[in-house]
DNA sequence: CGGCTCCCTGTGATTCTTCTGAGAATCCGC
DNA sequence: GCGGATTCTCAGAAGAATCACAGGGAGCCG
């Protein structure tokens, strides 16, 4: 659906030119704000709120098209505000946030509605990833939005995670999915390491900017294996992902 | 992980475009919240009501296509709930919702004019899929919908409860079915643990995503058995079915 | 009651991923 | 061509996710 180049970052939801409105409501001031710069970056009008009760009043004159919603807050549980919040925009999808242990008990019923969670800690392309899929869902119920990401002749599919070049079938694992996401949605655009590492990893990752080179190295031999490489190194500077010359 | 979704959402039942209205009638506060959900992301036109004075007030106006009736409620017995509703709309064809241990044969009675019943703790598998059946039977006048699911060679039939695979059948168990049901509703798209289980096992099952992997395999068992593999693993995210390549 | 089916839990075994560390290879400016 | 910096690749350890299987318990039916 979108073939964004940086350029085309910004994406409209609304009739009258606005950007797609994400109200995040957690009460880790850091964590907000990673969230916030990164779907920003995204091109969208973002709020934030620290607990439920903000959460309520600000979901009342923003009028978000998404929210992301922590399961822990301070003065609610996260359960109740979804509840009021749907009291009010009952069609408003919701990303929760959890933590790792606590996907059993809590979320339990949460995404059966059709919305979706991310548990932490989380990577920034996951959020935004999940955060499409519930906009694409959202805005046209009837004929579904493809989700098919293309950069030349490779083609990655989002929903059944499905990979391909030339038509031939590629098996890649969680990470390099992720990975050749990212650089698929920013086609003929140097991404730096730190860069990359800030977006694919998880945002409290401890390791070293050397698994990038690493993953990048999967994704040639699965990708660019005897074919025109589509992958190039920027010394110094980073990676691109762009169409293959021939 | 993605969310589920099939290809024709949306389903439209009146002349006018709109969707298909479903009242909903209980009083325990999440579970018509959880319903509620469920059944606004299948693309129809959801109400609520906690007893039955407002259930019938709210029928008056919202002029459901399908009533989901809760036979135990504060106010009033679900039965002068459902008389008085058949008062105003003899043909609302409804599904009641009942505890496991209440009397069986009064139920049978009430569904006898068509109707339709689960027991609590029901799966939102379930639900959905009854929905439609009632809908399907109401709408008869029209070209009758078909409620068989096809992807590739694999057919299941959602009133007869009947699956084969080119041609053989395959005798399921009830879980077993509910679990391929969601599957065939939601070709190539990799579903997660998590989703499964909230789709497919009640709300209320407290149980680890094991079960989702001992059912998986027992299908493979069923349908993949010596055959080209229709299931598939994506590990870290979830499976997928998909018709089989060959 | 006894046999049957079905559902689920628990436990290992097994397979697949991820990441670290280190050395080899490459590039670039001089 | 040299030296330092950067990037690539390898091998393997640690850890996760998945699978397979055995068995307990609930429900059903004659």
């Amino acid at each position: 659906m979108t073939s964004l180049s940086h350029s085309a970052r910004t994406e409209l939801l609304h009739d009258d030119g606005s950007a797609v409105r994400v109200l995040v409501v957690d009460d880790e001031a850091p964590l907000a704000e990673l969230l916030c710069l990164a779907l920003r970056y995204e091109g969208w009008d973002v709020r934030t709120a620290a607990d439920g009760t903000s959460a309520l009043r600000t979901a009342r004159d923003f009028r978000p098209d998404v929210v992301i919603l922590d399961v822990m807050l301070p003065d609610m549980d996260g359960l109740s505000v979804l509840g009021r919040l749907r009291h009010e925009r009952a069609d408003v999808p919701v990303l929760f946030l959890t933590a790792k242990d606590s996907v059993e008990d809590r979320i339990a019923g949460l995404t059966a509605g059709g919305d979706d969670y991310v548990t932490k800690p989380f990577s920034l392309e996951e959020v935004v990833a999940r955060l499409r899929g519930l906009l694409r869902r959202a805005r046209t119920v009837a004929p579904r939005a493809e989700s098919v990401l293309t950069v030349g002749d490779l083609v990655l599919d989002e929903d059944s995670h499905e990979v391909s070049r030339g038509g031939t079938e590629i098996h890649l694992t969680a990470t390099e999915f992720e990975l050749l996401r990212f650089l698929m949605r920013n086609p003929r655009r140097v991404l730096s390491k730190p860069q990359i590492l800030d977006r694919v990893w998880s945002y409290d990752f401890g390791g070293q900017a050397n698994v990038v080179e690493l993953y990048i190295s999967y994704l040639r031999r699965k990708i660019d294996a005897g074919r025109e490489p589509m992958i190039h190194t920027r010394r110094g500077v980073g990676y691109v992902l762009k169409p293959a010359v021939v």
